[in-house]
DNA sequence: TACTAAAATGCAACAATGTTACAAAAATGA
DNA sequence: TCATTTTTGTAACATTGTTGCATTTTAGTA
């Protein structure tokens, strides 16, 4: 879908700061972080605006937060660019390769339940897998 | 175990920072971040030795990270301070209550495998759940 | 097309977090 | 007690993220 229709279809106007970030997800089909992004974008997008098109990307359900080594966070598009309902899960396992850094979804790999003490409840998981892709592996 | 015995047992020289900040762990019983250690040690531990002391314990296998909604790091204390070997996995998975902020181990929950597409090499994983814990579910 | 209200942007300033270099101090073993 | 090695404190700096505010841009409407 191009990216126009994309931010209309998810209430977000149309400015070309946003253009160019959404086409940087859509082009490199991997999570990005804001650093990534940036460095992606160029300056034409001001630092602060890029903090505020992630954002805005997350709560109009664009994008996911993705847990980025334990320490940092990039984002990735949503599974569900079809369906414009924003309170999704995006229950995915993600795997980051420790060579090359790239981060990906697992989409098929829903999280499996995990047992909780009890009287706890749960309400979002995150689950990161660390190690070497294919590409990097031999 | 004393913290003393805790710090040669791991090869660490006994400073009055590092019992301080082992200390700490032993009493709160729950991950901690940088940030919350410096609050429970005051001043008598400089901010920069804080996170030398943090990076020392990792090393040696005292405490290990914990994902902190997918934006900083907590550390606890290793499953393991019995056996000196920390080449350890800590494969476990870890709770945050988003209600008052604590973080724990379920220390009987191992990560469950996950696939992952052809080639790719699984060499650690991260697991958070957040949610409510017994004490805030009400 | 021109106008208006609302939203988005750029900029400056700031806060929090984390790192490096280096001299002074403390801990260990002999 | 001495010598060596490690640890510490300090300062300086880099990175990351946030807030306030004036200006610009967008999208809808006349």
């Amino acid at each position: 879908m191009q990216p126009e229709r994309l931010l209309k279809k998810h209430n977000l106007r149309k400015t070309s700061g946003r253009l160019s970030v959404l086409r940087c997800f859509l082009e490199y089909g991997k999570a990005l972080s804001h650093g990534e992004v940036q460095d992606l974008v160029g300056k034409k997008v001001d630092r602060v605006t890029l903090y505020r098109i992630l954002q805005s990307f997350e709560e109009k359900g664009l994008l996911h937060k993705v847990p980025d080594d334990q320490v940092s966070v990039k984002y990735a598009l949503c599974d569900h660019l079809h369906n414009v309902d924003h309170a999704h899960s995006d229950n995915h396992a993600h795997f980051k390769c420790n060579s090359c850094g790239d981060t990906v979804c697992l989409e098929e790999s829903a999280i499996p339940n995990i047992p909780t003490p009890k009287g706890f409840r749960v309400n979002e998981s995150f689950l990161l897998l660390g190690g070497l892709c294919d590409q990097c592996v031999r």
